[in-house]
RNA sequence: GGAGAGGUGGCAGAGUGGUCGAAUGCGGCGGACUUGAAAUCCGUUGAGCCCCUCGGGGCUCCGGGGGUUCGAAUCCCUCCCUCUCCGCCA
């Protein structure tokens, strides 16, 4: 959510602003309705305080045994007038918050402006893809070949999207996310958490999936009550922060959680359909920081920089690319997406995603640290990346260390996270 | 799933219709005393929002929502959460 002040300030220059994003705000529709906010605010405090003053009144004559029926008489109206104001006080207040919580953020001024993916910008690269010699075969060829892949399988208990990973690609997965948590938690300081992998409507509000995007996440149905299958761990790790007023001495604070994440993929289809680079369903490990809003960005480079360790520890070829205006998530003020080297594709494939949201989603659930400069509390800025996801990596893994004859050579660092194996085979 | 108890300020805990944003204690902050600290004493200490002639003025919030009333932390309805006992269960 921005920042009221600022729209109501100028809000000329936040509707370009958002125009660099491709949200076309309709400013003379924002100002009619927050000149009425402003009216209707002032009628209806007005009357509440006639009302506060009355009832105080009355309650002293009361007490003071004198005849009260003639301050009931003048307060008669005074009941219907104020429910009247309130009612249409809080009728403009929501749509006018309907419409906050519907713009994206703004941009911050380093991200390059563009429409679509082509106009991303590439930061660095690191690695040097294999050259091979012999044609490389795909993640879905290598892991069928394995016995560990099965789509098939997937798919008769769960339609498209769903996979089934069993034996030593199970447990290359299972390694894939351990080695991510105990770097992040061993050498970047991270706090390894297990949250809930269902949450309410309030969460995803804050963290900006809802309102607007209702139709990518998965529902719960026959439950009384509105949860959602996570879409990523950022939506409940974010949330531990809601509501809260923390420390500045306990800033800034870092998160990773290991966690399934469930997409619905509405509007995707036909894209990625082959393998598992696109499922309903994946596991991702993912970091999310609370900083004072002076560190943020530089927070955004270190978290960026732990989610390459892990590409660089496994030895897998990325890129590193600053989205555009136009490509960027809604909560996001600036984002680096990591593309990793899929020699089934020749391509770069997005890995990891990290973005810094400054305040946007703080504001919306209310997520603040006491400032000692001020002594007042003051908005936190939130961060998330993945770090990484775990079935893509796996995908990365299985193309980039394959042999001529299918084996897949293990990378030295998840060795030990998988007995000893050095390889595994057909 | 059944029975009961309860949700109040950073924490503990009073408050069952009127000047209560709310006693008291602890904690925090400032000060006095002290060589320093402790103890003691004094003061202070929630959040959000609106208006403003920048002096200030006002509104909202006692788990969420709704209702009764001139007036609600207090009464009613409803939802959520926590705790205790029983049942069930990983």
């Amino acid at each position: 959510m921005l920042d009221a002040k600022t729209l109501r300030n100028d809000p000329q220059a936040v509707a370009e602003a958002l125009e660099a994003r491709g949200y076309t705000l309709d400013v003379d529709a924002y100002e009619g309705l927050e000149a009425r906010r402003r009216e209707l605010q002032s009628q209806t405090e007005s009357l509440q305080q006639k009302r506060n003053e009355s009832a105080k009144a009355i309650g002293k004559a009361k007490q003071a045994g004198e005849d009260i029926q003639p301050l009931l008489d003048a307060v008669a109206t005074l009941g219907d007038e104020l429910k009247a104001a309130e009612t249409e006080l809080s009728d403009i207040q929501q749509q006018l918050q309907d419409l906050y919580l519907e713009l994206p953020n703004l941009a911050h001024p380093s991200v390059p402006a563009g429409m679509d993916e082509n106009d991303n910008l590439e930061v660095r690269r690191w690695g040097e893809p294999r050259a091979f010699d012999f044609k490389p075969r795909d993640h879905v060829d290598l892991g069928e070949a394995l016995g560990g892949l099965d789509f098939a399988a997937g798919a008769k208990l769960s339609g498209s999207r769903f996979v089934v990973m069993q034996d030593q690609v199970a447990r290359l997965h299972r390694a894939l996310a351990q080695f991510m948590l105990d770097t992040h938690t061993r050498e970047h300081g991270y706090r390894e958490t297990y949250v809930p992998y269902l949450v309410d409507e309030t969460a995803l509000l804050g963290t900006g999936q809802l309102p607007k995007f209702a139709e990518d996440l998965f529902a719960i149905a026959n439950f009384d009550r509105n949860l959602h299958l996570i879409p990523t761990a950022e939506v409940p790790l974010t949330n531990l922060a809601a509501d809260a007023i923390l420390e500045a001495d306990q800033l800034p604070l870092g998160f990773v959680s290991h966690s399934p994440c469930f997409r619905s993929e509405a509007g995707s289809y036909g894209r990625d359909t082959r393998g598992m680079i696109r499922q309903h369903q994946f596991d991702k490990v993912e970091l999310v920081q609370l900083t004072r809003p002076d560190d943020s960005y530089d927070a955004l480079e270190r978290l960026t920089g732990h989610a390459e360790v892990i590409l660089q520890r496994l030895e897998l070829p990325y890129r590193v690319v600053t989205l555009c205006t136009g490509d960027m998530g809604f909560a996001a003020a600036k984002t680096y997406d990591i593309e990793v080297w899929l020699p089934g594709q020749s391509a770069y494939r997005e890995i990891s995603s990290c973005s810094n949201t400054e305040a946007f989603q703080a504001r919306r659930m209310q997520a603040r640290w006491r400032n000692p400069e001020t002594g007042k509390p003051e908005l936190l800025h939130t961060l998330n990346g993945s770090a990484l996801a775990v079935g893509r990596c796996l995908v990365a893994v299985l193309e980039n260390y394959q042999q001529a004859d299918g084996r897949i050579d293990i990378p030295a660092v998840l060795q030990p996270y998988m007995g000893g194996t050095e390889w595994i085979a057909p």
